[in-house]
RNA sequence: GCGCCCGUAGCUCAACUGGAUAGAGCAACUGCCUUCUAAGCAGUAGGUUUCAGGUUCAAGUCCUGACGGGCGUACCA
């Protein structure tokens, strides 16, 4: 419809005589106010400088020479200093509302991201720990993203990266290890800066189920690393997978070393000039690129900053032939984000195929106050605790409902009494309460299928077809703006717009073919709700 | 000090990236269950969009400055 509209109004200016350069790009929107029409643009006013005339003048020429097909656009009218608004006409939407139905559980795919190969990096949490409240939004965001742009036709890899082998994890491993000893009875200490979390003693003594005290005499700790880091990743997954997250890859920083990645970058930067040795370090000329020191690559110990692997890393993800490569990540890390472009264009990639999405900070309030969670200091909430409290959907669309680009507080009490008053139910509630009204049309009709949905006249009835059909604008919008939170205004919009037609037409014991009709519309409904829901990873019950 | 993000109803947040009268949900108040799920609906109240300038037909949105908050600003990840 968009695209009819850009045309024939694009048509009117020519006829009118406006010359090309002078026409501006033809914005349609849907204006916020429903009783201005189904459609608006605002050409005349961006023309009204160009052609030194008065925008409603110019409106009144262009809808006079303007050519629309009546079956699709009913009344175009001119309002407010020069808008120019579209009513569409009811068979237009009788055509496009069977369509709906016809699509099904593809209605709301679009093909726009055709051709886009994407890897999506998200959660990428070492293995230090259970995930917790800090991971969620990362992990959920990383999800839904994904699934918004598989949605919009791109094919899309989800993967995890992670790094096993740096001073986290050693500490990790003397940590499991002092554990070990403890429970066999033996004096030891947490080393310095130590885990200490109950996990930690777990694993210990797993370890002694496993192996007695034959890892007594261990000469590091390795083993007690590597158990640990098996284990740990167990969990991690299982919780991912209770979030309803898989990931098609975890990635191994290691590997960044084995196959050369890493010393491949430095020698290009080398070459390049973009990098030098000085004080023993190696370092990276960032100040060519704006900032205001130069950053190290390689420390004078000679173990690698980490954004030596983060850059080889990216050009890796290049390598694989994707050609959207998204990162999610928390806004703490914000400033590695421009020494990964400028590493990977020093290498000669686009960096324009790498794109992020920032998300702010989840700002956890527990009994009333803020607290600062570290997984070190064992003062955190999992996310496991909380899908035990509040369930997989509550804690999904928690993570999603706030934009990106805000923080998020998270009140665990809040959450914790959220059961019934929460917001996810509302949707959910409006698609099984439709379910259950099929169900009963069902049992009292055997008419199925084809109906006459030119009976559905009301004006509540025609206000929810409308917002049907703009599914598929909703996803588009959430995918280009890597937002999934504008889904869930939309989705929350239908549910009202459907309960109030609830309330005006009865379904049941009206005249049949109408019945069929609203039947089919509020299937048309439930289906639209369960498509959004699935793109948010969030069940759609038929019953509550 | 410098960089990035934020400041909207009592609280938590929207506002289709510059459009028409700034909207929802909690919380408060008033109505509505002998008929399809009241986990709901209808309504009332609540605002100088932190402040001061600027840009233009039009600013919550863009630019400048101030104030307030968050995060960075490591040979930590």
């Amino acid at each position: 419809m968009e695209q009819y509209l850009q045309k024939a109004i694009l048509e009117a200016l020519t006829k009118m005589g406006v010359s090309g350069d002078q026409i501006p790009e033809i914005q349609i929107e849907t204006p916020r106010d429903p009783s201005h029409g189904d459609a608006a643009t605002n050409v005349a006013m961006m023309l009204a400088k160009p052609l030194r005339n008065n925008p409603r003048k110019i409106a009144e020429e262009l809808v006079s020479t303007l050519k629309t097909d009546s079956s699709r656009i009913e009344a175009v009218e001119i309002a407010g200093p020069g808008f120019i608004n579209f009513r569409y006409s009811d068979s237009y939407l009788y055509n496009e509302l069977t369509d709906l139905l016809k699509e099904g559980e593809d209605f709301g795919k679009s093909s726009g991201r055709k051709g886009i190969k994407a890897l999506v990096e998200f959660v990428s949490a070492n293995p230090t720990g259970p995930l917790t409240v800090g991971h969620g939004r990362n992990a959920v965001l990383g999800d839904t993203v994904a699934r918004l742009l598989e949605w919009t036709g791109a094919d899309v890899h989800r993967e995890y990266y992670f790094n096993n082998a740096g001073r986290q994890m050693r500490v990790l491993g003397q940590s499991v290890r002092a554990r070990y000893l403890q429970e066999l009875g033996k004096d030891a200490e947490l080393p310095e800066g130590g885990y200490e979390g109950e996990y930690i003693r777990d694993i210990a003594k797993k370890l002694i189920d496993e192996h007695g005290d034959s890892l007594l005499n261990a000469e590091d700790e390795k083993v007690f690393k590597e158990s640990a880091e098996a284990a740990i990743f167990e969990e991690i997954r299982k919780t991912l997978e209770r979030m309803n997250i898989r990931m098609d890859s975890f990635f191994n920083e290691h590997t960044l070393y084995e196959n050369g990645s890493i010393d491949n970058v430095l020698k290009v930067f080398r070459e390049k000039g973009m990098a030098y040795d000085e004080d023993g370090a190696v370092w990276f000329k960032t100040t060519e690129f704006g900032k205001d020191k130069d950053t190290v690559l390689v420390k004078s110990s000679g173990e690698p900053t980490y954004r030596l692997p983060d850059i080889a890393y990216h050009a890796n993800k290049l390598e694989r032939g994707y050609n959207l490569c998204l990162d999610v990540f928390g806004a703490d890390h914000i400033d590695t984000y421009p020494d990964v472009l400028n590493g990977i264009s020093v290498l000669g990639y686009d960096k324009e195929l790498v794109d992020v999405l920032v998300y702010q900070f989840v700002t956890l309030v527990k009994d009333g106050k803020p607290f600062k969670m570290s997984t070190r200091k064992a003062n955190f909430v999992t996310l496991d605790e909380l899908m035990d409290e509040v369930g997989e959907d509550v804690t999904r669309f928690f993570f999603l409902m706030r934009s990106p680009n805000t923080h998020l507080e998270f009140d665990v009490a809040q959450a914790r009494e959220a059961g019934e008053k929460n917001p996810v139910f509302y949707l959910q509630y409006a698609h099984a309460r439709i379910q259950s009204i099929l169900r009963k049309v069902h049992e009292t009709s055997d008419r199925s299928g084809e109906s006459n949905l030119s009976l559905l006249t009301h004006d509540s009835e025609i206000t929810l077809i409308k917002k049907l059909l703009s599914f598929p604008d909703a996803v588009e919008l959430s995918a280009t703006h890597r937002e999934p939170h504008r889904l869930i205004t939309y989705l929350n919009e239908l549910a009202s717009t459907f309960t109030s037609f609830y309330h005006d037409c009865r379904i049941m014991g009206v005249e049949e073919d109408l019945q069929q009709a609203r039947a089919n519309l509020a299937a048309a409904t439930a289906r639209v709700l369960k498509n959004g829901l699935r793109i948010l990873g969030i069940t759609a019950p038929d019953q509550m």
